[in-house]
Order: structure tokens, then sequence, then C-alpha cells
DNA sequence: TTGTAAGCGTTATCAT
DNA sequence: ATGATAACGCTTACAA
């Protein structure tokens, strides 16, 4: 037990970190055969293998995870991009990735657009120079420009969108079926009796607010009602904003006796204003929302909104991404996932007392 | 222009990622020339640096950072595990996080312990595979046996908790004053008047819950008040549980004339079912919670709530970290850094109409 | 079953 | 101001 020194370089000082060559000049064996039993290689004898791992335990051996991504041109790193990571919405969809992701062996790096397509452009550039092997991203609002998107196709790099799309259909995405959830939620006033049903819309631009509405317009049809321009409105789906659509619908000649707005914070507005106001809920006018946030049953009264099964978008987006991962050489169709929105009735838009 | 495919290797095909190889070749330069154009090294001609950046804007040069961190020793990744990513708090936590981690160059691993240990334990492996350059981390309900956090600091990575510590003082760690927190919102509520004032405690074992007992004795002494066990409920801080805690003071032969819960969702349970029973809030029973959570602006009346400085948190998180970072060599002072909490006064507290 | 050695893309040391 | 070259820790043909 005298006979260690003899390696050409020093093993390990105090807390300087482990590698295999440590591991193979304290076992007087090769570099090869460290690595192959720590990675449960066929050809590797259970005597041999039993005896690294055990010195890989005691000497509290760490494996770098960079230069065996370097080595192989393939990392176990994720790169997700999200607006802003608070909110329930995203922060579930977050959720829903890593869950799956650390399952996979992949870690999670999470980057903030702050909905700022410059800040999207330097996402992207950092987590190509992460050599993430693929990138989960929900677009920014200030986003019309897609080359950014471009260059991550250039790289090869797998690309999954979620929620938020770039236009064109030759992407790869994840999405909730935002018209079904308008349509949904919009029957449902229509079955309550309501006739001059309003709506709160998003920006048009997005895939996400122009489909809601497109389903509310859907639902009309299906009662045979004409839309009315004057009864849809631009918001900005705040709290404020919410409040102030709903001051703008009253003061109309002829009120609307419904709210379907693509957002709930600003449903949440309009049952402010309303109360404020002394009028019923959902009485003179019925109120639903799209979400599903946690105040939907904190209001009062509660709120009927449309869920967006966050935590199964950001497990599909990741089985999509590996679904890429394996199809590499195949031939490169682009796939889209629509997930069924649910619609959660509650008080805020309950008029009859039938089920 | 025909003399171009010269080199012994060939140009970089199709989808192939371009190196610095590719750059010193097509300029005809050394790698050295290349490296020291792209950082910025002072020995380098402005002539040739201005070519190579030319040159690597037109082919689309990505570099490549684990490569560096492997040479250096050092990577850009930084680790950061919370128990869940949902809800307010810890969303804010690794929002802040994150904006102060990405304007300072660094990319963030996000990890979810799920409050299991193991998970943890595995977490923390991960990370150091991954050879972050420091981890911040809150801990998990369940954790009691702090060994893998010995393990970090053995590997010389820089440590900092936030929120939620191990037990200990020899750590870094960045805290809100939750005994200061639990002392301001019970005051409040004997300022109002009230006399019998309970509390919904969490679980004792975590430094947070532990100190927002304490503030609250500490308020009912300086009002020389014997605390009363009765009033103190053992809550687990959901909806039911506060709900559960409120039914069962409302059964004492001296019920409370206020509550202050260490948890805002404990507090709306609370609310809901004093509403139920027709008991009136705060002429009654005045109400006061933790965390100043969304929800308690939109319970009615508004929940009186304290702040926890989520985001200031997350920011001085980071910069811990790095100060750790620039403190390398330096003799180890272990630092904590202390958030002041503030008491947002809202309706379920307000007795007097004196501001 | 095990060993040798090359190489991933970068940075750092030493020359020139 | 620029270049040649070794090294970071790992994987993987190719040999033995």
């Amino acid at each position: 037990m005298a006979a260690r020194r003899t390696s050409t370089k020093e093993p390990n000082a105090a807390g300087s970190p482990v590698s295999m060559a440590d591991l193979a000049r304290e076992l007087g064996v090769s570099m090869t055969t460290i690595s192959r039993a720590l990675s449960d290689h066929h050809s590797i004898g259970p005597a041999t293998k039993q005896a690294v791992l055990r010195l890989a335990k005691k000497l509290n051996y760490q494996p770098n995870h960079l230069a065996a991504a370097l080595r192989k041109g393939k990392s176990k790193l994720l790169g997700v991009i999200v607006p802003y990571i608070e909110g329930r919405f995203f922060a579930s969809v977050v959720h829903g990735i890593e869950t799956a992701a650390s399952k996979a062996g992949f870690s999670v790096i999470i980057c903030q657009s702050g909905e700022d397509v410059a800040h999207e452009r330097k996402n992207i550039e950092t987590l190509l120079s992460a050599q993430v092997a693929g990138i989960l991203v929900s677009v920014s609002l200030t986003t019309q420009d897609f080359r950014h998107f471009e260059k991550v196709r250039k790289h090869g790099v797998p690309l999954v969108f979620f929620d938020r799309l770039v236009e064109g259909d030759n992407v790869n995405a994840v999405v909730l079926n935002d018209r079904e959830g308008g349509y949904l939620a919009t029957r449902h006033l229509l079955e309550q009796g309501c006739r001059r049903v309003a709506h709160f819309a998003g920006m048009q631009h997005l895939n996400i607010y122009k489909n809601r509405r497109q389903g509310y317009l859907d639902a009309l049809q299906s009662y045979d009602i004409a839309p009315d321009e004057s009864l849809i409105m631009d918001c900005n789906m705040s709290l404020e904003s919410g409040a102030n659509c709903m001051a703008a619908l009253l003061d109309l000649p002829n009120p609307p006796d419904a709210v379907f707005s693509a957002g709930d914070s600003a449903v949440l507005g309009a049952l402010q204003l309303l109360k404020s106001r002394g009028i019923r809920v959902p009485q003179d006018i019925a109120l639903a929302g799209f979400s599903n946030e946690a105040l939907t049953q904190v209001a009062e009264p509660m709120l009927t909104s449309v869920d967006q099964r966050c935590e199964e978008m950001g497990q599909a987006a990741f089985r999509l991404f590996t679904e890429l991962v394996a199809a590499e050489g195949t031939a490169f169709s682009q796939r889209q996932v629509v997930l069924q929105p649910q619609l959660f009735v509650r008080a805020s838009s309950l008029r009859q007392d039938t089920v």
C-alpha cells in the first residue's frame, strides 16, 4: 500500500474533481474499461464492473456531461423559451415539460423572452451555443419575423412550438383547439338563453386569440345569430382592459346579455365593474372566460372558464420532441398535436338550475 | 474563386455546424487568431478582427459553449432547484433569478424536487454532472438529511439557499424576515382591536413557518397577551386545511376574534367557511395571511397579507452567487441576506375606518 | 474481455 | 500581432 503514487499525474487533491482517468489509474485498468463499466456496456466483466462502480462511489466520481456531450455531439439539455414564467399557464406547461424531460434524463434550460423578439432571438443564440438537443418555444407577442427560427432548423436542432405559433403550418407544434374552446364557451352561453353575446377578443395576429374568436363566431352561427361587430371588443386581457370593455358595452343602446372573454383576468375585470354598478351576474349578464386560472374559483360568483390542459401540453411538447429525435433520418413530416379544451361551468354563467 | 476546396478536411456540408477551425481555414489564419478575434483579446489586429467577425456572421458561426466550458473548467450554467415551479412564489423567484442571470450571461437549468428529498438528491447529481457554475436551492419539505448539499461544497460549487433553509447557519442564504412578517401581521390585528388572535401554523421543522409563528408570539407579547395554545392550529396551508382549522376554532368555548395564517390559501379557506356560516369578516373575525398571492385581491373582502418580495429574493440569490464566485480564494465567510417583508392591509382586517 | 489512441471545439502556453 | 500545440474529460473505432 506504499506503491500508490506511481502515476505520471498527481491524483486528485482536496476539492479537485475526480475523472475517469483517476479511476483508471487507481484500478490499474484502461479508461475504456472505466467508460464501459459506467455506461453499462455489454462487453465488460461483471467483476471489473463492480470494482469500478465501487471505486467510483468511494471517490465520489461525478461524470462530466459536458465532455460526453462534446464528444458525442449530442447533449442532454433541452431549451425552453416562454414569454414569462409567471402566471398559471406557462408555469404549468414548464412544469409538465420539466417533469417529462427529467424522467427521460434531460435537463431543462429555461429562458424568458419577456414578450420581446430581440430577447427571443438572443435566447435562441444562447440555446444553440449551449448545444441543446432541442428547443421548445411559445413565441412572444411581438414576434413577426421568423428568421431566428429558421436558424434553428439550419442547425439541425429539433424545434417544437407550443400554444403560440408562428404563421405557416410547416412547423411542429402542440396547441389547444382554441376554436373549439371558444365555441364551447359561447355555445354554453347561448344554451343558457343568452342572445346578445359579446366577445373580448385578444390580438388577432396571435393564433390563439384568432381561433378563440372564430369559435365564438361558429357558435353564433350555429344559432343563426348574425355577429354584431359592436359586441366584439379589442382587449389586451388585463383586468383594467376587461373593466373598460365592459363599461363600453354597457353604454351601448342595446347592451349584451353575456360576455365570452378570451382571457380570465379580463372577465374578472368585467365582473368587478358589473358588481360595482349593481348589475347581477349571471341573471342580467352571464360571463365566461378562458384559461381556467385559479382566480376563477375565488371570484364570486365563480367564473365559468375553458381549461387549457397546461400540463398535458407540456408533456405533449416533450413527447413530440422525442419523436422528432427518433425520426431524425426519416422524411421530415411536420406534426401538429391538438389538445381538446374542457369547459368548466360555474355560477357566473348558470342562469338555469337545470344541470 | 475556384481555389476553395484545398483543405485536408471537407468544409462544412449542409446542416453541419461551423467551427473555429472552419473559419481559420477559410481565412487562412490560425485558430488562435480566430479565438482571439471572437473573444475580443487585446493583441489582435483591428483589420483581422473585422474580417473574422464578418466571416463568422456570414457563415452563421455559433460558438460552442460546451467546448469552452470543458476547456476552461467553468460553465455559464446555473442550477436552480425548487420544490415545484407552479404558484406565484417560486415562479416569481425563478423569474427574478433568470432575469438577473441572463443579464450576466448565465443560463438557468431548472429542476423540481416535487417536495421529495430523493428527487432533490438526483437533481444535485444532475446539476453537478452538467458542470454548473453554481446551485441555488429552496429545499423540499421532506429534506431532513443534508449530505447531498455537503457534496456540492466538496465539489467546490457555490451553493445558495433561498427562502427554505437547511438547519445550521453556516450556509449562504437569502431569506425573508419571516419573523418580522408574522409580527407585522399579528401586531396589525391587535391594533385593530382584536384580542384573541389565532394562528394557522405550518410545519415547524421548516424555518419559514417556525419564524412566522415566532413573530406571532412576539406580537402577542408586545401586547402582554399570554399565548393560548388552543388558538394555534397545525395547518398544512391548503384551502381545506384552513377551512377545517377555522371550523375547529369556532367550536371553541371562547372562539378567536382574528386569525393570522402562515399561508394565503388557508386563510381563503377560513374566509369561505366563515361566509358560509354567516360570520362577518372583519367585523366578527378579522383575517390576515402570508404570501400576498393573487387570490388575496380577488377574494371578498380582499385579504390582508404579507408580501415576500419574491422577485427581489431571486435577484438577491443570484447576486449572492456572483459574490461567492468573486470571493473564490478568499476566507469563506458565509453570508445571509435578509429581506424585509411588507404588510399589505386590505379589507379582511380593517375594522376601523382610521387609516 | 480489455487496451490504444484519436478526436469533439475550445482556450492557454509558449514561441515567433 | 500571430501561430503551433497541448490539454479539458469523455466516447469509440480499431486492435489485441
